[in-house]
RNA sequence: GGGGUUAUAGCUCAGUUGGUUAGAGUGUCUCGUUGACAUCGAGGAGGUCACAGAUUCGAGUUCUGUUAACCCCACCA
């Protein structure tokens, strides 16, 4: 195929759009995401974190997305059995919140559908929605196996949830409680701890006087929510405050609503804080909740669900409980039962969804027993089972493991895993079943209703990684690709998801869910600011792949930060991103232009090679070893930087250059050959490497390249793999001089204002002999490269020519008649600068190689290591004040 | 209250086990229409690596403390 596309035809600029659709087609119709399993191989398995179903795609599912899919390509490359399971969430408030604002432009609720009627607007929904997300990942280029694709509530899913469920609570995991929990007035239903965020307000500190029955004495209380008083059912003191010693055990008559409470002691109470007394209100404060449990206190429900104050607060009955608290302290105030006011700031529950502030209150819900699963899961990553990357992330999960409290996991919503519990109105009993029952399994009434709750999303997505395997069947996917391999998420979802599905992991899946857990942070706007939709300062990732294709958002997202840390958005990295895939095209395009005619089966002997080739197959191979290695380490970004470096500084800004000259002169067609030989084999072989990161652009130029034709896709080539043999110190260090002098010619060229094309005689002198017979060799790169006229290389020991500009490198000094041109006075001036670097430099080093210590302790390595570079100072340096003595007679 | 992260060029960030004259991208200045690329090339300017100690022959890198910013966790009303 190679030699039919003519370079010729190869647009000037990179235009991704030309061609991401088509590659993408080409993958997916060739099932080349598509995994069987396969014993024989080693597994790879990654499944993705389920978006949600209703959601679309973001930066953050971008980044995400974008390092699953480096990974899978990676191991797809390197042979392994590799498959990456995708599927969404049906995410239980968030998708029911859109279906109930949906609703509500009609004028409707929920309620007025009824359960069933609503289910099917949800599930329509979802159906119109559902897969708006999983077309985005596509566009990002995304190789999930897309024949496993599963969604949360299908069919597999719901009996895992349910086998999960009945055998948590068999095993008394799982049990129904009265407590205080979250609530959302809002959402209207329970949440879990750590759904709720804590925000620091600034609020009041209100002290109220009760009196003490058949006294004229009061105890001073006091209190961030007044209106909670009418639910008051007593008074706690520590029991050793002085103050109140003599008061336990008296009665206070609560005011307002004049009802009798008792003063009783407990060691709960902080005596430093407020007045040392404080209201206890069972029904709305989980500690004061706990004290009444241990004093026999009654709970008096004085708020309700949907945040208005029930009928126990008389006359604020109905009345929101805001409102009714500015109310009520008007009427404290008035009658003398306010004694002060605070200013006091502390911190406040938002419901993580809607931002309304959580009500705890007391009801009946499902908790999930943490402690006993909690534990193994923490051992899991202690002894290494599961390691984070980076580390640190292990202390934020075993923290939060070893401080857990029981998880509520019941919602009163519709949509979501149906919790599967019935009661029986006639003996009252509670039956968990693993099937639908008709009757009650203790005493066969068919009088039976199910629970009406749902449970919490996450514990079905707790489950993914092995109920996406075929879990509770034993599946051959389930053994070869439990545990997975990798899971890659953000760090703001390590207890909402990572924590969880080690533990269900751990007690079903019979092992970890994954061997590592690869962290990443946000993606915020330029300022630092998480992205939004209320701030609206969020970037559709869908706009950066329409404009600049998707390999360069990939690209951008992964490279110029460090794994874990959050990194900020600028549209010039997406610039500086895409201007590396439009030199990566013009590259191939130089290459390509060239190649009419070239026989694929043409292989140079050793001796074809110029250094400049050894140069860069060694550099090509260095390359290969160290992005393996750094990929193998998560080090993803560095990997992209390795290669961008490779392609753009030493394979575009030298070794093509250096290849012109063969390619331009026709009469050598074994140095063309041998050039283009290099250059495609090169190029070839970083297409591969820098497949993962941007997979389209590869596979369109790849596939123009000769390349190994019994892959039908660069994405199902092999890795490449670095051959050590052609790593070549001193094909390395023999370039680098050869550069170093170009550079430094390019440098005093510059200096002096010289045209670009008014061409100069460059005089070398060699302090070290060995470097003459490779400028001997390659004196031609100077032509090209340096504007050099004729290159001479003055024999060893004779006189250095006089009126020249100078520079020197290692083993090399530099002199170029640039007659006429040379200023003397900013000539010397500039070499004095240079002389006072050196000597600076030559100071530092005497001094460390005069240093005892230093000969002694430091490696002998670092020592000759430092004596060489002094050596190469002092070289320069006499080379240096040489030329200015010169210029001083000039 | 506990824990964590960050502090390096104007800006955004690399710098993996301590050892090159501390790097890149971007911005900025000078020059450049030579047959891959102006989405480019060549060259320049720009940093006491937050501060103070400690360890070491040697610290941007390790340790301690300080300061600043951010984040997470937390049932003192």
């Amino acid at each position: 195929m190679a030699e039919q596309e003519q370079g010729n035809n190869i647009p000037k600029v990179y235009d991704p759009q030309s061609f991401e659709k088509k590659w993408y087609k080409f993958w997916e119709e060739n099932k080349f995401f598509h995994t069987e399993v396969d014993k024989s191989k080693k597994p790879y398995s990654i499944v993705i974190p389920p978006p949600n179903v209703t959601g679309q795609l973001h930066m953050g599912h971008a980044l995400d997305n974008t390092l699953q899919d480096i990974l899978i390509r990676y191991h797809r490359m390197l042979g392994d059995n590799t498959v990456w399971v995708p599927g969404c969430d049906h995410a239980g408030i968030a998708t029911q919140a859109k279906v109930e604002g949906a609703l509500r432009e009609e004028g409707l609720s929920r309620y007025d559908l009824g359960r069933d009627k609503f289910l099917e607007r949800v599930w329509d929904w979802k159906e119109k929605y559902g897969s708006r997300i999983m077309y985005q990942l596509r566009t990002l280029g995304s190789s999930c196996d897309w024949d496993r694709q599963r969604f949360t509530m299908d069919e597999g899913c719901s009996r895992a949830v349910r086998e999960v469920f009945v055998s948590l609570y068999e095993k008394g995991l799982i049990y129904q409680g009265t407590r205080i929990t979250n609530w959302c007035p809002s959402c209207n239903t329970a949440i879990s701890d750590i759904e709720v965020e804590h925000e620091t307000e600034k609020g009041h500190l209100w002290h109220l006087r009760y009196r003490i029955e058949g006294t004229d004495q009061y105890v001073e209380i006091a209190t961030t929510r007044p209106e909670t008083m009418f639910g008051d059912t007593g008074v706690a003191v520590h029991p050793d405050d002085e103050r109140y010693k003599d008061l336990v055990g008296k009665t206070l008559i609560l005011p307002v609503v004049n009802r009798r409470i008792p003063l009783f002691a407990d060691s709960y109470v902080d005596p430093q804080f407020g007045t040392g007394a404080v209201k206890v209100t069972p029904a709305h404060d989980p500690n004061d909740f706990e004290m009444g449990l241990r004093h026999h206190l009654e709970q008096i429900k004085v708020i309700g669900n949907d945040g208005t104050m029930t009928k126990e607060a008389g006359k604020y009955a109905g009345m929101d409980r805001y409102e009714c608290r500015e109310k009520l302290v008007k009427e404290l105030e008035e009658t003398g039962v306010l004694v002060s006011v605070e200013e006091h700031e502390h911190a406040v529950g938002h419901c993580s969804r809607c931002h309304s502030t959580i009500e705890p209150l007391v009801s009946k819900q499902w908790f999930v027993k943490m402690e006993t699963l909690a534990k193994p899961a923490i051992e899991a990553v202690r002894d290494g089972r599961i390691q984070f990357v980076p580390e640190r992330f292990t202390k934020t999960y075993i923290n939060w493991l070893e401080n857990i409290r029981d998880w509520c996991i019941s919602r009163q919503l519709w949509w979501g895993h149906r919790i599967p519990a019935w009661y029986c109105d006639e003996c009252g009993e509670t039956s968990v079943s693993r099937t639908d029952l008709t009757k009650c399994p203790h005493c066969g009434s068919t009088h039976i209703h199910q629970d009406e709750d749902v449970l919490d999303t996450w514990f079905s997505s707790g489950l993914w990684p092995f109920e996406i395997l075929g879990w509770p069947e034993k599946t051959a996917e389930l053994e070869h690709f439990y545990p997975t391999s990798t899971l890659v998420t953000g760090y703001d979802i390590i207890f909402f998801w990572v924590a969880r599905m080690v533990m269900m992991g751990l007690e079903f899946g019979k092992d970890v869910p994954f061997r590592h857990v690869f962290i990443h942070g946000l993606v915020r706007d330029s300022q630092g600011r998480k992205m939004s939709k209320s701030l609206g300062n969020g970037i559709d990732p869908v706009e950066v792949i329409e404009k600049y294709g998707a390999d360069t958002l990939r690209f951008m997202l992964i490279t110029g930060n460090t794994p874990g840390n959050d990194m900020r958005f600028y549209w010039e990295r997406v610039e500086s991103a895409r201007n590396f895939a439009n030199k990566i095209w013009n590259a191939s395009r130089y290459i390509l232009m060239n190649m009419e005619g070239f026989d694929k089966s043409f292989k140079p002997d050793d001796a074809d090679y110029t250094l400049a080739d050894r140069w860069i197959l060694s550099r090509y191979n260095a390359t290969v070893r160290d992005v393996t290695a750094n990929l193998d380490k998560f080090e993803l970004g560095e990997s992209g930087r390795m290669i961008y470096d490779f392609l753009w500084s030493e394979f575009c800004d030298w070794y093509i250059e250096l290849t012109k000259e063969r390619l331009y002169n026709k009469e050598d067609a074994r140095a063309k050959n041998t050039a283009l030989y290099v250059l495609s084999h090169v190029l070839e072989g970083t297409l591969r490497l820098l497949h993962p990161f941007m997979p389209f652009l590869t596979e369109e130029i790849w596939q123009k390249v000769p390349h190994d034709e019994s892959c039908a896709s660069i994405m199902i080539s092999p890795w490449p793999v670095s051959d050590e043999s052609a790593v070549l110190a001193k094909a390395e260090t023999d370039m680098t001089a050869v550069m170093e002098t170009i550079k430094t010619i390019r440098n005093l060229r510059a200096e002096v204002g010289a045209a670009p094309g008014k061409k100069s005689e460059v005089i070398l002198n060699f302090t070290a002999e060995n470097l003459r017979p490779v400028f001997a060799a390659n004196g031609t790169y100077l032509e090209k490269l340096a504007s050099a006229s004729v290159v001479t290389l003055l024999p060893a020991g004779s006189a250095k020519p006089e009126n020249a500009m100078a520079g020197v490198v290692d083993g090399v000094e530099i002199y170029l008649p640039l007659k006429g041109l040379i200023d003397v006075e900013k000539e010397t001036a500039r070499l004095q600068k240079d002389l006072d670097k050196l000597e600076k430099e030559i100071k530092r080093l005497s001094g460390k190689l005069n240093n005892q210590g230093f000969l002694t302790k430091a490696p002998q390595a670092v020592v000759d290591g430092e004596r060489a570079k002094l050596e190469g100072y002092e070289a320069k340096k006499q080379a240096v004040e040489g030329r200015i003595a010169d210029l001083a007679k000039l």
